[in-house]
DNA sequence: TAGGCGTTTTTAAACGTTAATAACTATTCG
DNA sequence: CGAATAGTTATTAACGTTTAAAAACGCCTA
């Protein structure tokens, strides 16, 4: 591999010069910039990304760190970052936390020790607490779907309250009394904020939130399966089923199924992310739209503004949800 | 943040006893090492993973090619990779091909230009002799779902004829004479070794290979709906309906119930590679399984054996698939 | 023609490690 | 008792850049 100082010499300049013309920011003359870059391309150089580093104290990396490698949501938003950023040159390094408290740190302490320019985390199991101290240190950190007051201005969030507001009013809309609600996890405040917008919807028509119709899951298909054979076992009617995610509406679509339901006609159902495979769904399932890939964009952008000073850039940071309509949820008026 | 100077003074050594210390491999007095290991907690010193890159020339990261960082498939296949390098203080650098020639190539640039260590790599749009002659170069490369004679020892595969055959098989024996075939894209070996599989298991029971009950789509949801319309329009009749992968079982399932097929006795549906949401479809999706997971695995374990010397890991290099028999492919015998 | 002032280029010191080589210290052996 | 030896530790030169500070170069002006 040529160096920069083989550089150096054969266009016979020094190696600050060289560097110069590299960065090209400071004052290179235009004849002196030409010889450089001649020799560079006679001789094949390519920088040491590693030796820049050392020396600039800058990696061109940004960690990212979400809950799972797998899985649609962190899919749509790792790719939505990575390609974003590697337009700009930079490069994701990518890990995961398992939404596992201590997973999550050691998540964060892997990408803090890779000298990582800047942290874009989608993080469910450690405290606000922790991310404010944490936002003190070196690495900036930025939040996906995480609004933490403190840090508001690194934080790229979806207001849930509206989601979990919309998805249920679309039910009373469509004629809906007795409406069934699958929670998520309440430590995690996406699950917790949609809950606040059932209810406000709830509130705002006159009905009532029942206990009876409450059942909190875990996020997961199982989680569907289990709210609906809770109810069924406790003999609780209901026309309608508001899941606070896609996958445990799809598990409660299948367990209705399996359970003699006709749906839609005999329960209508809806989720909440809009993944990929709600529309794979029979019936193909309604949703609130989770606009994922435009939030990871806007969180590379935020990067490459505050961290890379790329300028005019202009950062959506709260974004809302959109009711999309399809199949299940029949209009029963 | 301290540096390793800052440990040699306080623990009243050289430099190069603290670095020994740290790669604890030398020859170290237990005194000494203990001396040093106090410094290095009092100080609170990490040590930066640039410099000793700079130094040792090796990054201690791999490079991960996929097509998309989004969909099941890579979603599993990078999660294995990542969680098994990252217990052997690896790292991971994604960066996506898209399917795409020119990007492919571009991604294997800008990871070598990163300096990864070494790069395993999921492409289909590159020919093999691009792929040997990368190989010769500074970064070993290691391939994914795809098998180059040349560099053999460098490829995980899954052997897809067997797959093919394997699901047309299923077919055959659950009684089905008269079985459609959509394919993918033929330039992608997956697809073509698949279909090989299929006219194989057609032979061994003798029958026909039928144009009329061929169709190359596109290995998405769309390639299985149009295929399927392909068919109906063409007033070809069949009893079975094999896919060359789960999206387009998907597509097609969707499409048959929209013109009035009642699943799964009009038409049965075999799938390929066993992603998640097959088990979330209606009729739950007979298909072939793709072990992702343990390739990904594997990739990484030949990794950590060849580049960092890991000892005692012994790699699989060739996966069989199995079928995972469900819903959609009933006997009618 | 000396002085002054931009502009351009060079010098040299970081950046924080690794690793080859040299050097030191006991211990053992003939 | 001198030397060989094994076990440890120190010295020092890389690794390939960036960057602040110094120097050189032209050109103009008085």
């Amino acid at each position: 591999m040529a160096t920069i100082y083989q550089v150096s010499e054969m266009a016979g300049v020094s190696l600050s010069t060289v560097s110069r013309v590299l960065n090209n920011n400071d004052y290179v003359s235009k004849k002196t910039k030409k010889k450089v870059l001649e020799a560079m391309k006679e001789l094949g150089y390519q920088p040491s990304s590693i030796a820049r580093s050392l020396a600039s104290n800058r990696t061109n990396s940004v960690g990212i760190l979400v809950s799972e490698l797998d899985g649609p949501f962190f899919g749509q938003m790792m790719s939505a970052i990575e390609e974003h950023l590697r337009v700009a040159g930079k490069h994701v390094i990518i890990t995961a936390g398992h939404s596992d408290e201590i997973k999550e740190k050691s998540g964060f302490e892997f990408l803090i020790s890779r000298n990582c320019d800047a942290i874009i985390a989608h993080v469910e199991a450690v405290s606000n607490e922790y991310l404010i101290e944490l936002s003190k240190g070196k690495t900036p950190i930025y939040l996906m779907s995480r609004y933490v007051k403190e840090i508001e201005q690194n934080c790229i969030s979806l207001d849930n309250v509206l989601g979990g507001y919309l998805a249920t009013k679309a039910m009373i809309n469509r004629g809906h009394k007795r409406i069934g609600y699958i929670a998520g996890p309440q430590f995690k405040v996406d699950a917790s904020d949609r809950l606040l917008g059932h209810k406000k919807a709830l509130a705002e028509y006159n009905l009532s939130f029942d206990e009876n119709l409450f059942y909190i899951g875990d996020f997961k298909e199982t989680g569907g399966s289990d709210g609906l054979r809770h109810f069924l076992q406790n003999k609780i009617q209901m026309s309608a089923l508001v899941c606070a995610n896609d996958e445990m509406a799809s598990g409660a679509m299948k367990y209705a199924r399996e359970h003699g339901f006709n749906l839609p006609k005999d329960l209508a159902i809806i989720g909440f992310d809009n993944v990929l495979f709600t529309n794979y769904l029979y019936p193909t399932l309604t949703t609130i739209n989770n606009p994922v890939p435009e939030m990871g964009r806007a969180a590379a952008d935020l990067v490459l503004k505050d961290i890379y000073k790329l300028g005019g850039i202009e950062v959506i940071q709260v974004f809302q949800p959109k009711l999309i309509l399809r199949d299940s949820t029949p209009d029963i008026n």
